[in-house]
DNA sequence: ACCATTGAAAGTGTATACACTTTCAAAAGT
DNA sequence: ACTTTTGAAAGTGTATACACTTTCAATGGT
């Protein structure tokens, strides 16, 4: 390939484990990988090592990096844990609500719907979980908007956000629901909204059958 | 010094700059902390990396790596997050008591009374956090387990955690009375004195005086 | 036929080498 | 005196070298 920075690998590596292009179990090579991005194994390495960090890959001692295989029961989990945070975040918004901060959610709920029209998969499903994180941010509290945009990368590993275009509409909906229920200032409503809203989400994961291999794929090979 | 890998880098300069022996800003030269403990800089600069993560320094592009000046704000917004995740996760363990798992919580407060009467503050505020990361365990989600000790984590960077005896004891004293509303069954009760416990932790946070120079800053000057 | 042995190929872990950037202080210019 | 220039020292970023471990298939024994 070309140029390449050791944060261009792990975002390379990175897409191309999230859209299931390299399955999980799949040995990641550095020598392979070094001469297939065109750099030495060192990027290579920091790029696996930060991957590790990131629980997209394990690394065995030794023996070397392999693509994760999150479990159903670490998706489970992460959801628990999503439902806890984003209920409190949500009574806390009720709070601090402003005309502008309605109105930054209500621009990006928009632009979801704008997305919707399109055919961008990948740009559609970055913002709907955007919204998320979005409400986080207006909360003033980056500590947990970064918290929560971690959770979510999580999630688009461990099952797969490819949700049919009905789910991504009704995804957009119920934004726009909760949406309402803050700017009515309906805290426990809006509470409950969210805590569906992501129960919806959770169960309409779904494993995906695995892509045709990528070129990275074949260099591995 | 002697036998080293990466994790005992990272292990050593945790604890260096946790107890603030390394102050805000230092500088951590690559090559000087290499002799230092006696291994290549390869090994340094993956450890450097790692405290990257963890925010424990920071890195700056063909500068070097700095000791994190966290700020106050930072420490506020983690706090606010704690407050939320653990609200929430109090109340989900009152769903989920059992007689075997309220036993492992007061046998665990049991541990932090007997670590008072020692002198050793940084084995007693382990046990101190460790109580809530329990709690997160025994709630059998592991990833909240191991967000909290994250975050737990960063407050003790932030801020220091070394507080008076007094402090101290208050706390365990404190997690004595939610061990019992989680007996009792009383959800409110629990949250409520959860929530105000994780209030007085954050006000009685203070940074300390910094500590004499350790060998390591000594090797860095 | 099946299992244990072994040794070469492949791969990881760490050290070293070298190019390029930053830093800083002394020299030169105004 | 004050700013600008400059160049050597120190330091980071990447590549390469080499030692040690794992892997795997061919060999030999039962």
């Amino acid at each position: 390939m070309e140029s390449s920075t050791t944060s261009s690998i792990v975002e390379a590596l990175t897409r191309e484990i999230a859209e299931r292009r390299l399955a999980p179990g799949t040995k990641l090579a550095e020598q392979k990988l070094a001469t297939h991005f065109g750099v030495s194994r060192t990027l290579v390495r920091q790029a696996l090592h930060q991957l590790a960090q990131n629980r997209l890959v394990k690394l065995e001692p030794a023996r070397g990096a392999f693509v994760s295989a999150p479990s159903i029961e670490e998706a489970r989990q992460v959801f628990a844990v999503r439902r806890m945070i984003e209920a409190e975040m949500t009574r806390a918004f009720v709070q601090v609500q402003t005309p502008g901060k309605l109105k930054a959610l209500r621009a990006h709920v928009l632009q979801e719907k704008a997305a919707l029209r399109t055919e961008n998969i990948t740009g559609r499903n970055e913002l709907l979980s955007d919204f998320h994180v979005r409400m986080a941010e207006l909360l003033g509290n980056e500590v947990l908007a970064q918290l929560l945009g971690d959770l979510i990368s999580r999630c688009a590993l461990i099952t797969l956000m490819y949700q049919s275009e009905q789910d991504a509409h009704h995804n957009a909906d119920e934004h726009e629901d909760i949406v309402k229920a803050l700017t009515a200032r309906n805290a426990e409503e809006a509470v409950r909204l969210m805590t569906e809203h992501l129960e919806h989400v959770e169960h309409n994961l779904t494993f995906e059958p695995s892509r045709r291999a990528s070129s990275i794929a074949k260099a591995l090979s």
